[in-house]
DNA sequence: AAAAGGACCAACCGCGGACAA
DNA sequence: ATTGTCCGCGGTTGGTCCTTT
């Protein structure tokens, strides 16, 4: 039986969204919520495919996304769990607060997994005062359990325990063209620039901010994210409860403990 | 300074599960 | 039980930016 498409493809925009689209997209969901996907470009007034504006707000839009880099503490989390449940990436990104799969999926496939290909022919090995613990999972019957749920094969599952520590690199500049881009428009809000108080109430700590050149319906803000001030301290704390627990897991010797740590990843 | 190649990441695509009719 | 639809997931693509030569 073949799938119909989720939608006409005919007149419908693609590629990048505009600050325009962004800004039609928020004001919706703020309404009505979120859901209802294959209809709600058409109630939007969007020329969008549904699938195409879940993606947008699931991935950029949704306010309480995490923006800028991948913290050493996330990344070890990441890498445990992949170590755990393969590329399971929405199951990976529900354990670290405001990261989204597909961030974590493009971070995995830029700079971790070449990491830890590489490993094999290098000598430089992973900190194992920071990775106290094996990162090879001590028992199959969990990740089998847990693939055969999710009618996936375990062919996945990443038995690295080692890697190479990566070269730290400044705050880059990162695209913003959502919520900020939408409340910084000077065309559409009449004033000469954008409202520093409105900057000053996102939920990202700036280091610097540069508007680009006007252009039609697209201005794209560029800026310096150092930090996610919202709940900054509640996610540091629920990594290291995390952490924890998945080493508390590993330690023990009893499967059940870890088959219910990959339950609760299901729920 | 310019070209080439690499890295990054937002967005697209197709598939499968869940659910309703 | 079958069919159609919606939603979410993971793999992949392609444009942009960055680095190297």
């Amino acid at each position: 039986m073949g799938r119909t498409p989720c939608c006409s493809k005919v007149g419908l925009h693609r590629g990048p969204w505009t600050a325009r689209e962004d800004k039609i997209l928020i004001n919706y969901i703020r309404a009505h919520g979120e859901g209802h996907w294959r209809s709600l470009p058409k109630k939007a007034g969007l020329l969008r495919c549904g699938k195409s504006c879940r993606l947008r707000w699931m991935n950029y839009l949704r306010p309480d996304i995490k923006r800028g880099n991948i913290t050493s503490d996330e990344e070890d989390l990441i890498i445990r769990l992949h170590t755990l449940l393969g590329n399971r990436w929405s199951l990976i990104a529900g354990r670290l607060p405001g990261r989204t799969d597909n961030e974590i999926k493009n971070y995995w496939n830029s700079h971790l997994s070449k990491r830890l290909n590489n490993k094999n022919t290098s000598s430089a090995t992973y900190n194992k005062e920071k990775c106290s613990v094996t990162c090879e999972p001590r028992n199959n019957t969990s990740i089998s359990k847990l693939n055969k749920m999710k009618g996936k094969n375990p062919e996945n599952a990443n038995h690295e325990e080692n890697y190479t520590k990566t070269k730290i690199h400044l705050p880059k500049a990162v695209r913003v063209s959502s919520a900020v881009s939408v409340s910084l428009n000077s065309k559409e809000s009449g004033s000469s620039g954008f409202d520093e108080a409105e900057v000053q109430n996102l939920p990202w700590e700036w280091s610097g901010l540069e508007i680009s050149e006007p252009n039609d319906d697209q201005n794209v803000v560029y800026g310096y994210v150092s930090s996610c001030q919202n709940d900054i301290e509640t996610n540091e704390n629920m990594l290291d409860e995390i952490f924890e627990e998945y080493e508390q897991l590993l330690q023990t010797d009893t499967d059940a403990e870890l088959d219910c740590f990959i339950d609760s990843l299901l729920v």
